[in-house]
DNA sequence: CTATCTGCAAACGTTTTGCATCTGT
DNA sequence: ACAGATGCAAAACGTTTGCAGATAG
């Protein structure tokens, strides 16, 4: 459980509405969309606005604090573990879960065409379970 | 140089604005959007459509012709290369290489959850020689 | 001949923006 | 007090759809 005191460290403004989302996104594994955030505070915020879910987001991006994930043609999905890992995702019914592993992985420099190099993503594709 | 026996096999009616596309994508490694390949057949034929864009590249994703890709949040980008490879992408242009080697990457079992895995892409990212 | 395709315009879902008002610090 | 956030509505953007007329096979 986050305490108030690593929010504060974010130094944004901590409003009810960033609360709540923060709240929604805390060891949150299922990859949610916008609309996902969105719809789960306004149970406690019947005033939300996808204006604000968008604003608080992209701050959060911004602080290194989430990814936004491009896993889904159509909509971005955010994952509130910023560490290195990678995704499997049932082609079926969208499902996402996290590949905790470290591949090493090296590309030969005549492929690279000068680019440096950075950071990779993994995308594995397959079935889950309840959809087999 | 594809000739139109190859494209009589895809079993798809060979309209000029279809021959224009298949014409465009032909050996591009630029891994065009939708609104490339419409700007590019635009040229040729005053009254295309983006429904006619969209109709075309969906009934070649159906042969096997292309690829959709989803590296790119908020719109989607086409593969004329249908093989299993990967991609380097730059983050400042956005420019997307192709990295065309097989990665054996295995998941352990326990982390995959009961999936099938049947299919991985890896993205990397990176800066390019222009952006440098 | 006719199943399929084209092109227009309207509709759609997601994300962004402008702006008046409000609020955390 | 005020920099920055909220919430509404409108706009922007990529994509999809409905349909009347055109055309490849």
């Amino acid at each position: 459980m986050m305490n108030m005191e690593h929010y504060r460290n974010l130094k944004i403004k901590l409003t009810p509405q960033r609360l709540a989302i923060l709240g929604f996104l805390e060891g949150n594994k299922s990859h949610p969309s916008a609309e996902d955030i969105y719809k789960s505070v306004l149970k406690q915020f019947p005033t939300m606005s996808f204006a604000t879910v968008y604003n608080t987001l992209e701050a959060l991006r911004g602080k290194g604090v989430l990814k936004e994930l491009t896993i889904d043609p159509g909509k971005k999905r955010y994952d509130p573990d910023n560490s290195s890992h990678h995704h499997l995702i049932c082609t079926k019914c969208k499902k996402v879960i996290d590949i905790m592993k470290d591949f090493k992985l090296s590309v030969p420099e005549e492929m690279a065409q000068g680019f440096e190099i950075k950071d990779k993503h993994i995308e594995f594709y397959g079935i889950c379970k309840k959809c087999r």
